[in-house]
DNA sequence: TATGAATGAGTGTTCATTCAT
DNA sequence: TATGAATGAACACTCATTCAT
């Protein structure tokens, strides 16, 4: 139905749950999380409007454990991509970059309900997932320190270089097209490579 | 009410037009366009939900004119900066994203409503706005071309640097706090290096 | 405007009040008296909503006068032309037959507005106009005893003939074109056979 | 509650869609179809105003249902009546216009909003009732053609008496009063006679 | 686990009418 | 006489949620 997204959710054991969440997903992701009724939701899941409630107890829940799924599949890719790098820095971030971009490219509209619906969550929703959220900035903050540190890059301003970075990648999600210029391979060198001179990392020449 | 923004709309003539407009912002920021009703605008304003169709007469037609109002602004903004700049690619784009980090400031709400609410605008209206926004973008992408051809920037992606620039800056509405640990000049000076180093500029040393 | 009927009221003294009657019938022709709105009149008068009542009370005596116009002209038209028909009752049915045709074709619209908008009419207003209708099938009535007393009709149902007729001159509204199969004429005289037929007047072969 | 009308619409199987089917003819009646509101169709059925969309998607198909079933319910009436009667066209004109008026004395109310509220359907749905009326009203046309053929019927005007005898039959459900002068068997004598006196048919003496 | 019926609050919008000018 | 701004009530319709089955 979308070709631009793979399912995020995958189908093991509670089959409907999955369905259901990748339904939310497309849901929110075409009408927003107001715009998107539950109707819409069981529509899309091909079920009824009252079965939705005996997987997810409100709307809002709906939407926690979707950006829940989102958020721990963009964690794993980075955290991965991150471990599986060479020691140096330059080499982690690019890594990390790449990683980050590929989800964004793969799960687009995950990226953008991530985005832009995180403010409907209840309170307690919110904190727990911006709390992630800040656990993956976190893992490139590290790499920027380390690379600071060992003199690889030379940024004056450090404590924010790893937000304006990731706000540029998740960025791409609202404007990726997978027909248009880029591959989603020369997207990702791009924009590792911007992250490193905006880093102003030795760049080669 | 809300300390983090001036009234976008200024109150010349039409006083009520104006009230209304900073009603819509006020509500739209924090509710979303779906999530504020007319009610809340109309309660925000002051005056009574049907007075609202007085002056304008759709909510989607009230939210086409607040972003409308927003991206004047920054628009003007930005190109008064460009202008008033020097001659070099360098200081054109320094200056161009101060003023456009001036605006994400000053109005904070604004930005961020144009950023999450555009995709809720009725077709023609959101062609509209789009269109002026690729024109301010355009400002952005001629000092790219200028600073690439002089050979100021060397970034090999010169295509989507002034892109991946404006979304970094923009994304500053979703955090930035007055209070916060930097100014409004440290902030602009921070972002502009950002750019810089993104393009890959020759930086002073 | 309204091809199918000329200007109901005329243009006497007063003039905005005949433009804002003749609004009104169109308009509650064109979408009933509950479909339209007095911002539907006003557009149609060329005038401010505001405006309308410094000429009428409420939307309700606006109907009544715009029902009580119709009236009066199809009231008149009937009396005129019994008046100067001839002695016998047949003559004087025939008569008083195309005169009601005449304004049934002449004013459609109103015709149609009279009939089934009366209904909305509040009960002094509605009380009036139905005692004028009654004194106009009154006319009809008395050449049906008239006919009746002097053998020239033979209907054993001489009390509702004079209804049933009426009724179905009345529907022509609903149905009659000008650019249809019969002329304004013929029409005319095919309701006085009707009539005369279903009197069971002696009829020349 | 209304004394004037058996209920409509049957109450077989799905049960609250004939409540409801038979609450809207009420309201529909009462005040018309623009000035009965949704809520009043509820609170005739004894729901709730939002349990209406489970059954009908909008207060305009709404009607359309209402009407159909009206006319489902005279068609088969006329046709019954039709292939009871005899083989003249008299006899056949005779039956038909009895059936017919036993339609409008029984369900007055469905007659009246039959003919005053068709117009607020949908172009479809007033398209499909019309060709149905249409198909009644040919029922008619054939029989006065019959009566025309065989010479029973000398009226020169056979083309449109069968919409000139409906016209006055509809008419009935606006003026009859179970109490009044005639009782129903009276009434379709009567208007039998006026239908057969309006066709010039040859009457029994 | 699954459904269709039900509900009360809420949606954007329009209404007839009034008022200040 | 004429207007534009204003209002409170009402409109058709949709919402998230619950309940009986």
């Amino acid at each position: 139905m979308n070709t631009r997204s793979a399912a995020l959710v995958a189908d093991t054991g509670r089959r409907n749950e999955a369905v259901i969440l990748n339904a939310a997903l497309e849901a929110f992701g075409r009408k927003g999380f107001n715009g998107a009724s539950m109707r819409d939701v069981a529509k899309l899941a091909g079920t009824s409007l009252s079965n939705l409630y005996n997987y997810f107890p409100s709307k809002s829940r709906l939407l926690a454990e979707v950006l829940r799924h989102a958020n721990e599949e963009l964690q794993a890719r980075v955290r991965r991509a991150v471990a599986d790098a060479g020691d140096d820095a330059s080499s982690r971030m690019r890594e990390a970059v790449r990683a980050y971009v590929g989800f964004v490219v793969d799960h687009q509209v995950a990226m953008l309900v991530s985005t832009n619906e995180v403010r409907y969550l209840d309170p307690d929703d919110r904190a727990a997932l911006v709390a992630e959220r800040d656990s993956t900035q976190g893992t490139f903050e590290e790499i920027v320190a380390q690379g600071v540190a060992s003199g690889e890059f030379r940024t004056p301003y450090a404590a924010d270089a790893a937000r304006a970075i990731l706000s540029g990648i998740g960025a791409i999600a609202s404007w990726y097209r997978p027909d248009g210029r880029l591959s989603r391979g020369q997207l990702a060198e791009q924009q590792a490579r911007y992250a490193l001179a905006l880093l102003e990392a030795r760049l080669p020449h």
